[in-house]
DNA sequence: AGGCCGAGTGGGAGCGCTCCCACACAGGCT
DNA sequence: AGCCTGTGTGGGAGCGCTCCCACTCGGCCT
């Protein structure tokens, strides 16, 4: 077992052959009695090869248990069969929590019966950033999917420019050019307001996420278009903005009690926007839902822990994660084409809030 | 801008040069009028160079925006200068919430200062065990931080096997021969459970994690020794057998009325099975924490969200990313040096559940 | 009969780097 | 003067693969 004597032993000692060495291209072709190219030929699924020498090949690569050398390919053709998921780290904690994770298994498991690696790069400050624009300048990625996009990030623009396929979770505005992948948050906010007009509320308040956020102004949008279907006003004193954490839900709780105590119910662009606001109106003596409604945003894992659990417009997450993967690797695959750019459908989730 | 001409042009066309071709060692030799083997030795920070050369060295990297090709070098070193973090899709979502999002937050920031990159694998079956099995034995990644360890998972010993470093998020038993972090989790128990003596609870139940993992023992034994340090019996009739879910902490807490209908407190081994105990008492007419106090482990997002507050353990889980990264850079740095282990301290954060 | 095709094949060249050997050259010793 | 250091340097070899050119060899055409 070549176990090491000595504990603090030399430096650049024990190095060593963990393993046997792998074997190479070469040596399957020598064992197949075949040619170099011939095995590539086979391990890259050309037809232009004879059954008989295919066979061949295979056995020789069974037998010897041959895998390629990863670096060796990426060197000649430059493709490095990895995508990059890129996560602003401001983010992490902010997305209603199960967001993150949901996402990965659905970009993974779509890139499960791929060659494709998938890299995990936090963004956390300015210095990474430009580490990741070196990084993606160096192409040491085939694609690349970003999550969480602001209005003003300069991140898509530096994948545009590099001509680098990627695929966006949330757009910049209405007329993106990169590919992306977004729930029908409008749809979402009107089902949400709909839903709170027909149990009768009256005067709908809403919280909004940072307006920097395309998915945060179609959220209110929703709201707005809701109300004005039914003929109601859009009331700028009812609308409170947030940033979807549970403290600016607080905050912008206690404001619109303040400006506009008649409220009836609150339709909040987040969960954890819901949940602060749902103790601010339980400190301030209101009942949900008897007093004021509360509708939630992500059906997050919060949601169902809320006092009283918490309705809320769900997003189909992991099918996001899925979706731009495919699309990366439709693009990666076809590159040139127009970028395509995906709606995903929103449901409500009623519970007790509303 | 090469806008490419003719929407649906052939398929191989379009693959043309994104971006202009890198530059290379040779051609930053070339401009800093030296060899290749110098601009090799300042790229990798030999000390072997005179300052002159270096300084040209450097102006000609800048000029020419070189950035080192990962895979020639990998090619010839069969350094990967990658890292797996491997996940058993089971576990994503089991997971306390933020517990994934803060593990890879920690590792990636103590990879931010390095060149490593890190590699995400989520494994959902017996087919991908097989594939990452493969991908391991290919040597495609320097080290693996492998999360969530069961009893009797074959990934540990794989990892020993083929000799890859390799640090675990937990561990199998006391007698772990990898390398590990692990939170204090028989100390959290212990405080959990003598905070609940204090308060004067008499008669404590505890609701466990799956048995087959050893942070769920080990938060088994806490709670028994801080019971045998107060002088009290350990009674199995006051034991519930949880898995870590919310469901699962239902059941339990139901049995655990029904066997032992005098019990005042519950100490849970997770936030999700206290949670779902919770309900459970509510619904029987107990008080928490009047008349049965409870207290959660992980300090989740779900413990400062349920009716009460809940009070909880908290394990410093990013901190475990962290020192997980650090432990397997260094044990990649220095192969076959005895595998580090390390434990760190839990807190208990009190609350209104007890 | 001669010619021409296309299918199947072998193997050279080269991707961009690191490793290491050979060498130049300044300084300090006998 | 001659020698041996030690420091700094250039560049050949080669990592394992893909790409592509050149070749063979049947079978089909005129």
């Amino acid at each position: 077992m070549a176990r090491m004597v000595g504990g603090q032993a030399g430096g650049p000692a024990g190095g060593a052959a963990r393993g046997a060495a792998r074997p190479t291209l070469e040596e399957v072709a020598a064992l197949a009695g075949v040619g170099r190219g011939t095995v590539s030929r086979v391990v890259n699924g050309s037809p232009r090869v004879s059954e008989k020498a295919k066979e061949a090949v295979l056995a020789a690569i069974a037998e010897l248990g041959y895998v390629p050398n990863r670096a060796a390919r990426t060197l000649v053709t430059s493709r490095t069969d990895s995508i990059a998921l890129v996560v602003p780290e401001a983010e992490t904690r902010l997305f209603s929590e199960p967001y993150f994770s949901d996402i990965i298994s659905g970009v993974s498991a779509e890139l499960a019966e791929t060659e494709m690696q998938l890299l995990l790069i936090l963004v956390r400050n300015r210095r990474e950033r430009e580490r990741l624009a070196a990084y993606l300048t160096a192409q040491r990625v085939d694609g690349v999917l970003l999550v969480s996009v602001h209005r003003d990030d300069p991140l898509p623009a530096l994948l545009e420019s590099l001509e680098i396929p990627s695929v966006l979770a949330g757009r910049r505005g209405d007329a993106e050019p990169l590919g992306y992948v977004i729930a029908d948050n409008a749809g979402g906010a009107r089902m949400a307001v709909r839903h709170l007009l027909r149990r009768g509320c009256d005067a709908i308040a809403t919280i909004t996420g940072p307006l920097d956020m395309e998915g945060a102004r179609a959220r209110l949008g929703g709201y707005r278009q809701a109300l004005e279907e039914a003929g109601r006003p859009y009331r700028e004193d009812l609308v409170g903005l947030g940033d979807f954490t549970e403290e600016g839900g607080r905050l912008a709780m206690r404001e619109l009690l303040e400006r506009s105590p008649g409220l009836d119910a609150v339709f909040c662009a987040s969960d954890l926007m819901a949940a602060g606001a749902m103790q601010v109106l339980r400190a301030a003596g209101r009942w949900v839902p008897q007093d004021v409604a509360v509708i939630g945003f992500d059906d997050s894992v919060v949601a169902r822990h809320t006092e009283p659990p918490m309705t809320s417009v769900r997003q189909p997450i992991e099918e996001m994660g899925r979706t731009m993967a495919r699309l990366l690797l439709e693009e990666i695959g076809s590159p040139g084409r127009a970028h395509r750019q995906v709606v995903l459908a929103t449901e409500l989730v009623v519970r007790d809030s509303a």
